[in-house]
RNA sequence: GCCUGAGUGGUGGAAUUGGUAGACGCGUUGGACUCAAAAUCCAAUGAUAGCAAUAUCGUGUCGGUUCAAGUCCGACCUCAGGCACCA
């Protein structure tokens, strides 16, 4: 036998030459799409991680095949963005030709896994023929008025020098590099994602995410509802708009807040007569970051402002109103009506200004802190006596509209989508600005807009991007009206090209449209998209919304792009803790392949636990994996002439089919792996195998050590490669035991086992149960008030 | 604070969804083979007591339902992930 690195390569050419894996888009078969998120080809390499979602959507594609499927599982690079661009700044090289480097490097590595991947479809999103469709596909967002430009007080990374989104700068720090992220303002493209909260809650119906994805979203999105109420303004005609989900507290409002970057201040800064202050105030709040003003149990601050109050609507009292940084300006109107009795905040505030604090609903003890709970309405006028929070809401805001005080209102937390980057590695946003037309649309048949091939492309301090610099590029003319304009400068951030990348493999090098409708109608949804948590929701979201519009403008034949998704659970160093370099406890997938072998690794990573649970790595647990392959091969030398399954081991491999067949639908690769392993163990026990013996556990275990399985196969001559072959049938009769052992307890504890027959009656079972010899020791001197037979499984009998 | 998950031997993890807890692997111990080591093979391996048959305890904690609970219900603790001054 050669070693198992000459096995790789030979069946690695073997499925290449014979195009094995091609998916056809023409084929009569039933059609399926298995996705792993595509990789960014960093210089660090390939990391464990990968090879698990990698090999267990290989394995689950081998299988599908099996079935009779066509299966399209193909893999491309998603290379645009900041780490492609670090390193190669870090490493003097322009970021293609590091990327092209890192991407031969990545595939290597991906390659020596034997994965069944379509290489024909790959591409990587910075390939001008790839992101010309990206950007062909942004005009479109562009020509429907779903892009705007818009000044923003945005989160900047002064390390990376660029704008990130909200979703890049969780927790106030960059999501790249950890530094503490400032605000600057910046004139920026926006995507109106936020037209999209709606139907991106609403589609999630039409997935099988599983859970905690889903919930992931939808915290998210953060949907809530509630009524915007008009309080007029006692020395200004125009009213002040709050949003707010409790209306049934309407008459506990004994102040108003508004944001400091609310306009009601600027409009009426000739009233107001506190403006210094309140000045000093903005200036305050502006130069803290957003995480310093969203920390929680922060102080409250705040301004009383004089000249200014509000009148509430329904007790038509008047109250002041404050400025305050408790109240964002980015979400409902920016102002809200706040009742101290009952909203914890608001009564943090009036405590300290020395606001009135009037309890409208029933309970708690408001000496202390604000009742949030349900009870009696008190000091409500229409709402008293209502017990029941919801009733009380809606019987206000129907009150309101009928008053027209007010309306029903529905709000969310996402945000648009802030689409531009001050960045050179990413793919540049094809618009031109002309003094008389404005922005205007590069024209079609100009895509793409290259990127400039320059020496310098390290960002600048101004916040510009580099590619303002280059000024033979920027410089350039409207094509509408052909009078000089100029380039936009800014990039796309790298979610772009990942937003619709599933789509391309569809029709991979189709130079005439992102994807013909032909291959999108055949493929239609991804089937099965496997990923990792950390783009539960923000790759997911935005690759959502991007199909959704995609299919509103008609353009793809489904509104929702991902049938099934699933995320692996990350490996972690020896010992539990994260892989890193600085640990150096950092596993790298080609040590363990030249060691152990592909198959051994792919075999480890699938026993190695819970598909979706975090699991620590253990080189001993890969070297078992690799004795048992070990053991695979060397039960061949007991292979006989014989036909058919061998008569003691029918019955097993008929169970370890079906136990197979359902771990693989469930993702349960960890007891697939180990009930071959059980089958193996009754293989050993033989002093003879059959062909058919050996060939079926061949197979099972082919998708996911399909090296050294073909290799075997075909040295004992059994059968057709099995790339080419179907998965194994199961006869559900002969699963069943004829003889089982099953125990016996009396008052609940095992006693004893007994061994019954299929045919065996209930009667036959209890009389065997009372004969067995440490069921009469538990049972003699005793009355048996009962005795409880679950057919095949278990005997209790109930004594005093 | 709110929303998801999850807590099982020395260890990674199983458990037909209420029916013999600890499958399978790793590790450990003993043995075989060997001059020796590696590899391989055989046996044992939750804890306590016992030569043994066996008994008692045991799935984060405390209660409950049931003939029977890792699994269901209630309260709590811990960990991981998501959201978070979002009105």
């Amino acid at each position: 036998m050669s070693n198992y690195k000459e096995i790789e390569k030979k069946w690695q050419k073997y499925w290449e030459d014979e195009k094995v894996f091609e998916a056809d888009n023409h084929s009569k078969k039933e059609k399926y799409y298995y996705l792993v998120e595509f990789p960014y080809p960093s210089g660090a390499g390939l990391h464990v991680g990968h090879c698990r979602s990698y090999t267990a959507l290989d394995a689950l594609a081998r299988k599908k095949r099996m079935n009779g499927y066509n299966v399209l599982f193909p893999m491309g690079w998603d290379a645009f963005g900041a780490p492609a661009e670090q390193y190669a700044i870090k490493n003097h090289i322009h970021p293609s030709v590091a990327v092209k480097e890192n991407i031969k490097t990545f595939k290597s590595q991906v390659k020596s896994l034997g994965l069944s991947i379509d290489w024909s479809r790959e591409f990587a999103t910075t390939d001008p023929e790839y992101y010309k469709w990206t950007q062909w596909q942004f005009l479109k967002f562009f020509e429907h008025g779903m892009a705007y430009k818009a000044k923003k007080n945005i989160n900047w990374c002064p390390n990376c020098k660029t704008g990130l989104s909200n979703e890049d700068s969780s927790g106030g720090v960059c999501e790249r590099c950890g530094h503490t992220v400032e605000q600057r303002e910046k004139e920026q493209w926006m995507l109106r994602m936020s037209d999209y909260a709606e139907d991106l809650i609403k589609g999630l119906d039409d997935t099988d995410f599983i859970e905690r994805i889903k919930t992931a979203q939808i915290n998210w999105i953060g949907k809530s509802t509630g009524a915007e109420v008009n309080f007029k303004v006692k020395e200004t005609k125009e009213d002040l708009v709050v949003y707010t989900t409790r209306p049934d507290t309407l008459y506990g409002v004994t102040f108003m807040v508004v944001a400091p970057e609310h306009p009601i201040i600027d409009k009426n800064k000739d009233i107001i007569k506190n403006m210094d202050s309140i000045n000093k105030y903005k200036e305050e709040a502006k130069n803290k970051t957003e995480f310093e003003r969203t920390q929680v149990n922060k102080d409250k601050t705040g301004v009383k402002i004089e000249g200014l109050t509000g009148i509430n609507p329904i007790t038509n009292k008047e109250i002041p109103i404050y400025i305050s940084d408790y109240v964002m300006m980015n979400y409902g109107t920016g102002a809200i009506m706040a009742v101290p009795a009952h909203d914890e905040r608001d009564y943090e505030f009036a405590k300290k200004f020395g606001i009135d604090i009037i309890p409208v609903i029933k309970g708690g003890d408001i000496n202390k802190s604000a009742y949030t709970g349900d009870g009696e309405m008190i000091n409500s006028g229409i709402l008293n006596g209502l017990t029941n929070k919801k009733d009380s809401i809606e019987k206000m805001i129907n009150y309101l509209e009928k008053e027209k005080i007010g309306n029903r209102k529905t709000n969310y937390k996402l945000q648009d989508w802030i689409f531009s980057r001050q960045r050179f590695w990413g793919e540049p946003i094809p618009l031109v600005y002309c003094d008389d037309c404005g922005w205007t649309a590069v024209k079609e048949e100009d895509l793409p807009v290259l990127l400039p091939d320059v020496a310098n492309y390290e960002p600048t301090d101004t916040g510009e991007s580099p590619l303002a610099a280059i000024t033979h590029w920027v410089n350039t003319t409207c094509p509408k009206c052909g009078k000089p304009a100029k380039r936009e400068t800014d990039t796309m951030p790298n979610w772009a090209g990942s937003s619709w990348y599933w789509l391309r493999y569809m029709d991979a090098h189709n130079d005439k449209e992102f994807a013909s409708k032909e291959a999108l109608n055949y493929w239609g949804k991804l089937d099965f998209y496997n990923g990792g948590m950390e783009h539960a929701t923000r790759h997911l979201l935005y690759a959502r919304f991007w199909n959704q519009f995609l299919y509103n403008i008609g353009l793809v034949p489904n509104k929702e792009p991902f049938k099934t998704r699933v995320s692996h659970g990350m490996i972690l160093g020896e010992g539990g803790v994260k892989m890193s370099k600085s640990l150096g406890n950092v596993v790298n997938p080609n040590d363990m392949i030249e060691e152990y072998g592909a198959d051994a690794l792919r075999t480890y990573e699938m026993f190695i636990g819970d598909y979706e649970k975090e699991v620590a790595w253990s080189e001993q647990g890969l070297n078992g994996c690799k004795r048992f392959i070990d053991r695979v091969v060397r039960i061949g030398e007991k292979v006989s002439d014989k036909k058919g399954y061998t008569k003691e081991l029918e019955s097993i491999i008929h169970k370890t089919i079906k136990k197979v067949t359902d771990d693989f639908d469930n993702m349960k690769f960890n007891t697939a792996v180990s009930s071959l392993m059980i089958l193996l163990n009754k293989y050993e026990e033989q002093n003879e195998i059959t062909k058919d013996d050996y060939r079926v556990f061949l197979t099972l275990f082919n998708p996911i050590a399909p090296h050294i399985t073909e290799e075997l196969n075909e040295k004992y001559d059994l059968g057709d490669p099995l790339c080419k072959s179907t998965w194994p049938k199961y006869d559900e009769a002969k699963t069943i035991d004829e003889e089982k052992e099953i125990a016996v307890q009396v008052n609940g504890k095992v006693r004893a086992t007994i061994k019954i027959n299929v045919n065996d009656t209930e009667d036959v079972i209890k009389e065997k149960a009372l004969q067995a010899d440490n069921v009469i020791n538990h049972t003699k001197d005793k009355e048996i008030i009962k005795i409880i037979v679950i057919k095949g499984k278990i005997v209790n009998i109930v004594v005093k």
